[in-house]
RNA sequence: GGGCGAUUAGCUCAGUUGGUUAGAGCGUCUCUCUUACACAGAGAAGGUCGGAGGUUCGAGCCCUCCAUCGCCCACCA
């Protein structure tokens, strides 16, 4: 083995290893429950980018981690065609060649968007690859693919057919720029600074003519006066009550429009009346279809003026804005201009400032299939972790409206509905139909629009299982296990994921939600083109090594809040991957001196066990079964920190120091223990760092008797043994520990060289046979020689000596010409200080009834042991000082 | 306008039923190439857990209020 571990050469083989032996693909048995993550598809834009590293991380986490435990496990992956995002990008492509898409027409378009998916398809495919995804690629899945395309049919002509989806004339979200309705989700306000405009609409007499009379009103959208159809007052407001049912000149169009009365007309604000205009406000919308109001709509597809804008006509609407204010100044009905702050919606694929247009949309009622949804998380049946987005959930689904899902796009699925040349009616169906429902006229035409892309990928649970088909595979893996993204999707992706499921499969698509925070740059800033701190996963993958990344990404934070990731976290990964080799190359050179291979420790003869031995495999035991738990809950950083912690801080800098104690002594007792701990570790430690851990492994396992499968991916998952943990040699440890670490800290403080032997003297009463049992593991790692094992301290040098006290023994080092006695002086009674400290706190604490009665009786007696060992160590501490003086 | 999160060591962050002296990584200081690892080892320094009250025998954790930062949702022009 390499002195250093070198992913760039192991990777690459291993995964084709794994592939090899078919251990991606779940073994499915009626017997037992199966474990299923269906991967949230990527979307086919080419871009992979630390979200989806993140994601595969947590996945195949709990993916090995299951598939260990012996479960059927099954990890379904796909990718998204994500309409607006592909057709642009593909767009932008065609741009090159200085065509546009209408160049090419629809047909020749959508034929590039498929070169384009067929090109990404394997190459996104192959990034997972390199992140070490273990899942079952045989089941991969595009939405576009037959089976997803024609569960989007389905679920369209069921909901169709119950009225659930309908087409009406509303206000939308329109983007310019792409040339669509967009749902309320994909528009993102931001807070800007603007300006309210306070025009003059003159009024008109009962005969029609002009008055000098006029009404203010404010507006942050003058370019809309063009489609104004009416004014609206607050009628508690005096000044205007008496102006309802007259008429008001528009300015400019000079148009008569009617004053109206209408409560919607916030009193306080600006003059407390309203411009009426319904063809592109949600609010006046609404005021129009109470008052019976016409409708007309300004702005053209792309952002300029049409033809109702009269004068203003071709001009872009921002334009507009700009030219009117200035007619509108130029014939004094501009009253005053305030600056004014308000939240102005952006598409959030090419931020251009949305449009709210009345337009003929297709929608989908979502009060009726919200509701079971709300039930099934506030039952439990569904779990989201952090709990916390239950709430935010819940608040989103309480509050649902009808989500817009016609696009104007070419790329996507089309909406299965035909219109009738002859009678003009729609027929929506599955399969392309032949003729018209109502008349029977061959004469159709699909209509033009497609679905958001959101509408299959709420099906993608169970469309990604063979439905609307009876496949096994929904039978059996259906409802899911997990389903693992980040929080800004819930509402996306989640919420109707479970509005979808629960409609069309009756049950849940999933046990539980497990939300990631979003990976933000070493400054907190969030990861953007623009600001050009994108991270490629792949480029750090090759830097660092999979594995580091891997081990950065799932350790760097709690599930649901954003965390930073840095080179230096990413550095302790590759750090912590190294340690890992060179910790496994020196047990495995160990065990290659060693003939045939080593059976597994005899813990049945536990008693017969040395120390070290007993508080090492007792410690393991304590890691496995809390590695389950936290894994168990989600918790899957802390799992991650608690085996660093234990292979670094325990196994490698302590039971390895002290085996190597008796190796070099050729006595090779200690290799059974040594190979196991590593096996156990290397097993629990599989899921989060899967190469490393399995070109390790690959090795060992030749000289382990007990390895039994072919490979570590499907090594079987450790469970805790009963028989553990030995809470007396932990202790007894911890005393010989504390022992090597008291006297190490005296030479330190005194400058003894690291390399020299000096005499020491350790007293301890009650714990001295065990320190003379592990004499050569106190000479060796603390360098002394010769150890004198007395009963009392008193028996120990009193002139010229270092001393430490300890609750359970007092460490002597006579060291002559090094001891300083203020030095001395100074740091026993810091420590004396402490222990005193501790006495009284303690103490005070035991010394109130309250607590006494009220703690529970182990907290009570932990700290009357706590008081004793600190009253030992005080008294200890006071003597050496006297003996000092 | 509602809601959520964050505020813990110089930096980045853990800390799920309230119970020892609040942890980790990085950084800092002092030593060491001790034959697994300098991507390392040994030792050390460093925190009134944002502020103020409250509940409790006991609060980083629960309650109330406040402050700063960030996010989400929302048709006040």
């Amino acid at each position: 083995m390499p002195k250093a571990y070198d992913p760039s050469q192991t990777e690459g083989p291993l995964y084709q290893f794994w592939l090899d032996g078919g251990y991606f693909k779940p073994k499915i048995d009626p017997d037992k429950e199966p474990f299923t993550i269906i991967m949230p598809p990527p979307n086919v834009t080419g871009e992979l980018h630390l979200g989806h590293a993140l994601t595969a991380t947590l996945e195949d986490c709990l993916i090995r981690w299951h598939r260990m435990r012996g479960d059927p496990t099954l990890w379904l992956p796909g990718l998204d065609h994500a309409g607006i995002a592909t057709q642009n990008v593909v767009e932008k492509e065609v741009a090159r060649e200085g065509l546009s898409r209408h160049d090419l027409g629809r047909e020749k378009f959508v034929e590039r968007v498929w070169q384009w998916v067929h090109k990404y398809r394997s190459v996104i495919s192959h990034q997972q690859a390199r992140l070490g995804a273990s899942c079952d690629w045989d089941r991969e899945l595009f939405t576009m693919d037959d089976g997803p395309q024609r569960a989007v049919r389905t679920t369209f002509v069921k909901l169709y057919d119950e009225g659930l989806i309908y087409k009406g004339k509303r206000i939308i979200n329109w983007c310019p720029r792409c040339q669509t309705a967009l749902s309320d989700l994909e528009v993102d306000h931001r807070e800007q600074p603007a300006h309210l405009w306070y025009v003059r609409y003159p009024l008109l007499d009962d005969a029609g003519h002009t008055t000098d009379e006029y009404i203010v009103i404010a507006t942050t959208r003058p370019e809309t006066i063009v489609a104004d159809v009416a004014v609206a007052v607050n009628p508690s407001l005096d000044r205007w009550r008496k102006i309802v049912g007259r008429r008001a000149l528009l300015p400019i169009i000079e148009r008569p429009i009617p004053i109206v009365a209408d409560e919607a007309v916030d009193p306080e604000f600006g003059t407390g009346a309203l411009k009426i205009t319904p063809g592109h406000d949600p609010a006046d919308f609404e005021i129009g279809e109470r008052h019976g109001l016409s409708t007309i709509v300004a702005v053209a597809p792309d952002g300029t003026m049409n033809a109702e804008a009269g004068p203003y006509e071709g001009r872009e609407r921002f334009e507009c804005r700009r030219v009117i204010v200035a007619d509108l100044e130029r014939r004094g009905l501009l009253e005053k201009t305030e600056e004014y702050h308000h939240s102005i919606g952006h598409c959030d694929r090419c931020d251009t400032i949305v449009e709210p247009i009345a337009s003929e949309q297709w929608f989908m009622k979502m009060e009726s299939l919200a509701r079971p949804a709300i039930e099934a998380v506030v039952d439990g049946r569904i779990q989201i972790v952090p709990r916390r987005f239950n709430r935010v959930y819940l608040n989103w689904m309480e509050n649902i409206r009808d989500w817009c899902i016609s696009r104007q796009l070419w790329w996507g699925h089309r909406i299965p509905v035909w219109y009738c040349r002859g009678c003009g009616q729609p027929t929506a169906a599955v399969e392309d139909p032949a003729k018209c429902r109502q008349c029977g006229s061959p004469e159709l035409e699909q209509d033009t629009d497609v679905l958001d892309t959101w509408f299959s990928s709420a099906l993608w649970p169970h469309s990604t299982l063979g439905w609307p088909g009876e496949t096994a595979d929904r039978r059996y893996f259906y409802p899911t296990s997990v389903i693992e993204t980040g929080y800004d999707i819930i509402f996306f992706w989640v919420a109707r994921m479970i509005m979808m499921g629960l409609y069309n499969m009756t049950d849940v698509p999933f046990r539980h939600v497990y939300l990631h925070g979003l990976i933000r740059d070493e400054r907190g800033r969030k990861m953007t083109k623009s600001l050009g701190n994108v991270v490629d996963p792949l480029v750090v993958a090759e830097k660092y090594g999979t594995d580091a990344l891997r081990f950065a990404l799932a350790t760097g934070g709690a599930p649901g809040n954003d965390f930073r990731l840095s080179d230096d976290k990413l550095e302790g990964g590759r750090n912590f991957a190294n340690k890992l080799w060179n910790l496994s190359r020196f047990v495995i050179t160990n065990l290659e001196g060693h003939e045939g291979q080593v059976a597994f420790p005899d813990t049945g003869q536990r008693s017969q066990m040395c120390l070290e031995d007993r508080w090492i495999m007792s410690r393991l035991q304590r890691l496995v079964t809390e590695v389950d738990k936290l894994l168990s809950s989600f918790q899957i950083g802390a799992a991650g920190q608690r085996l660093h912690e234990f292979l670094w801080s325990e196994y490698a800098d302590w039971y390895v120091e002290m085996a190597k104690v008796r190796l070099k002594a050729g006595d090779s007792s200690p290799l059974p223990v040594l190979a196991s701990v590593l096996d156990t570790s290397l097993r629990l430690l599989h899921p989060f760092m899967p190469f490393v851990t399995e070109a390790v492994w690959q090795n060992l396992r030749q000289h382990i008797a007990w390895a039994e499968e072919e490979a570590l991916i499907i090594a079987s998952w450790p469970r805790p043994q009963p028989a553990w943990p030995d809470r007396e040699a932990e202790a007894s440890a911890q005393v010989v520990m504390e022992v090597v670490r008291a006297i190490r800290n005296i030479r330190a403080d005194r400058g003894v060289d690291p390399g020299r032997y000096v005499e020491a003297y350790v007293a301890a009463d009650g714990a001295g046979a065990l320190l003379d049992a592990s004499r050569p593991i106190l000479e060796s790692l603390a360098r002394v020689r010769p150890l004198h094992l007395v009963t009392d301290a008193a028996s120990a040098p009193r002139r010229d000596v270092a001393s430490a006290v300890l609750s359970e023994a007092q460490v002597i080092l006579p060291l002559a010409n090094l001891i300083d006695l203020e030095a001395e002086r100074a740091r026993l009674t810091k420590q004396l200080q402490e222990a005193e400290a501790e006495v009284g706190r303690v103490g005070g604490k035991l010394a109130n009834e309250a607590f006494r009665a009220k703690a529970p009786a182990a907290v009570v007696a932990k700290e009357e042991e706590r008081l004793t060992a600190a009253r030992s160590r005080r008294d200890g501490l006071k003597q050496r000082l006297t003996e000092l003086n």
